[in-house]
RNA sequence: GCCCCCAUCGUCUAGCGGCCUAGGACACCGGCCUUUCACGCCGGCAGCACGGGUUCGAAUCCCGUUGGGGGUGCCA
């Protein structure tokens, strides 16, 4: 029989992801889900959902629903059913007569308070953190039923944490500060032992400051709207706080579960990089195959309004060109937006740099335009052609091709030239190449 | 104010008393490749906050200083 799972005594490893349904699910928690999913699966243990909705207002369906959703999409799953704080009312209730009746909370105006001890310590010992002390005098005697009859964060908490067997806490370091209330809550209750605590180092910004909803982008979901793929999220978000041994960073998930343990995170608070949180989103983005590539660009594509549609065939012929390039789905369609645009816009200043000022603009083209008409149209035929073209006048290919490409798609940088005019089409380049010469004609000198 | 905590390149990290003239990654800067860009490859810049101890020996242990953060709700 395997002991996966268990720990000394035999007891399952029990974990909980509790967040609180506030709309969005923040990095932040996004990274505490993460690291409870981690720990639970490398232990073979269990990862229970409990949504912390004691707060009447946050107790909505659509609130609840988009954790599920954001949870689903990092690939974060869970054992059983969630557990909903709401629905458990009777439970919290139960345990504040209990403290009521043994002394241990009293009705104060309105609502119940637990009553601290004045002398003595509570303290843990934090996987992370080490041993934390805090002494009880300066732990205020909280509330754990409003006046509303509801109860607070800190009772659910506690009772929660003992009903459903929860061995191990993962959570953000914010919630040091609670510990000691929810220790002196369990043993009031009548519990002996003490979960394994492990306060995460918090994430935080440019500024080394928490990250926040008013100057920070927090929710998962802008950054899923943007293009970043779960995998690569995923991936940097367990390198906040948290390092392989051998150096090896972005890797399958399965690799991460094996490697990761509590004992390694580290202390110090963690910057959001999304420089480097892109970096590694364009590494997955290149590891996707070109069908997966094109149905995930596919949504970014539809939004812009090129005129005609593009088609299956269109989209997969172009993965090609953008999967070295873009590093979030959502650049992908500017990157060949020439190839479906009726009109290209010209860059200004590569059309002055590459046309207007170029003496070598008008012989390129004028030469481009006769050999196009009759050219093999493929990719490694112009790429020949117009390398002849670029002998003849003396130039490299690289200045030759400069002109013919900024009359062709606007711009001195892009895709591949000779790909790009494969997929254009001879007739559409020949009528570009043919308008951007009149242009020239008509420039005053 | 009062509690609690943190400190290795700009950023994320490796390091857990000798393998460290501190390793990797992102970013940045060169070069190569090349059809522009990108990818890839090669190279470079850059760090143990400071001061005291302990020790034969300290990025690693202890103390202090400085700097930074978190919490102080009938939110969670």
């Amino acid at each position: 029989m395997s002991s996966a799972g268990r720990n000394l005594d035999g007891v399952t490893i029990r974990l909980r992801f509790a967040p609180a349904p506030t709309g969005y699910l923040h990095l932040g928690s996004a990274r505490t889900a993460l690291f409870n999913w981690l720990y639970a699966r490398h232990m073979g243990g269990e990862l229970i959902l409990r949504i912390e909705d004691t707060n009447a207002e946050l107790a909505s369906p659509e609130l609840i629903e988009n954790i599920y959703d954001s949870l689903n999409w990092l690939g974060i799953d869970w054992d059983g059913e969630p557990v909903r704080q709401s629905e458990r009312r009777d439970l919290y209730n139960e345990a504040v007569e209990q403290l009521l009746v043994s002394g241990r909370a009293y009705q104060d105006d309105g609502a119940v308070r637990f009553r601290v001890p004045e002398t003595g310590v509570t303290s843990w010992d934090d996987v992370v953190r080490g041993h934390v002390t805090f002494e009880n005098e300066h732990v205020e005697d909280f509330v754990i039923r409003r006046s509303d009859g509801s109860a607070t964060f800190f009772i659910a908490n506690a009772v929660d944490d003992l009903d459903l067997g929860i061995t191990h806490v993962v959570r953000g370091e914010d919630l040091v500060n609670v510990t000691p209330k929810v220790i002196l809550l369990r043993h009031a209750l009548g519990e002996a032992t003490t979960q394994t605590f492990a306060h995460l180092p918090l994430i935080v910004n440019e500024q080394r400051k928490k990250l926040s909803k008013r100057r920070d982008d927090v929710a998962l979901e802008d950054y899923r709207a943007r293009g970043y793929l779960p995998a690569a999220m995923r991936n940097y978000l367990a390198l906040l706080g948290w390092g392989p041994p051998d150096d090896i960073e972005v890797r399958p998930i399965d690799e991460i579960v094996d490697m990761f343990e509590l004992s390694d995170i580290n202390k110090a608070a963690a910057a959001f990089d999304v420089k480097k949180l892109t970096a590694v989103n364009a590494e997955y983005i290149r590891m996707l195959d070109h069908a997966d590539l094109a149905a995930k660009i596919r949504p970014y594509v539809d939004t812009k309004s090129w005129g005609a549609s593009v088609s299956d065939e269109q989209l997969l012929a172009v993965v090609p060109l953008v999967r070295e390039r873009a590093k979030i789905l959502e650049e992908a369609p500017d990157i060949v937006d020439f190839l479906f645009l009726h009109e290209p816009e010209f860059d200004e200043a590569s059309f002055e740099k590459a046309l207007a000022t170029n003496e070598a603009a008008c012989p390129m083209i004028d030469a481009a335009v006769e050999a196009y008409g009759v050219v093999e149209w493929t990719a490694d035929a112009l790429h020949a052609r117009t390398l002849e073209l670029a002998q003849a006048n003396n130039l490299k290919l690289g200045k030759a091709q400069a002109p013919i490409r900024v009359a062709v798609t606007g711009r001195t940088v892009g895709p591949p030239l000779f790909e790009s005019l494969e997929l254009l089409g001879r007739a559409e380049t020949l009528r570009r190449l043919g308008a951007a010469r009149a242009m020239l004609a008509d420039l005053p000198s």
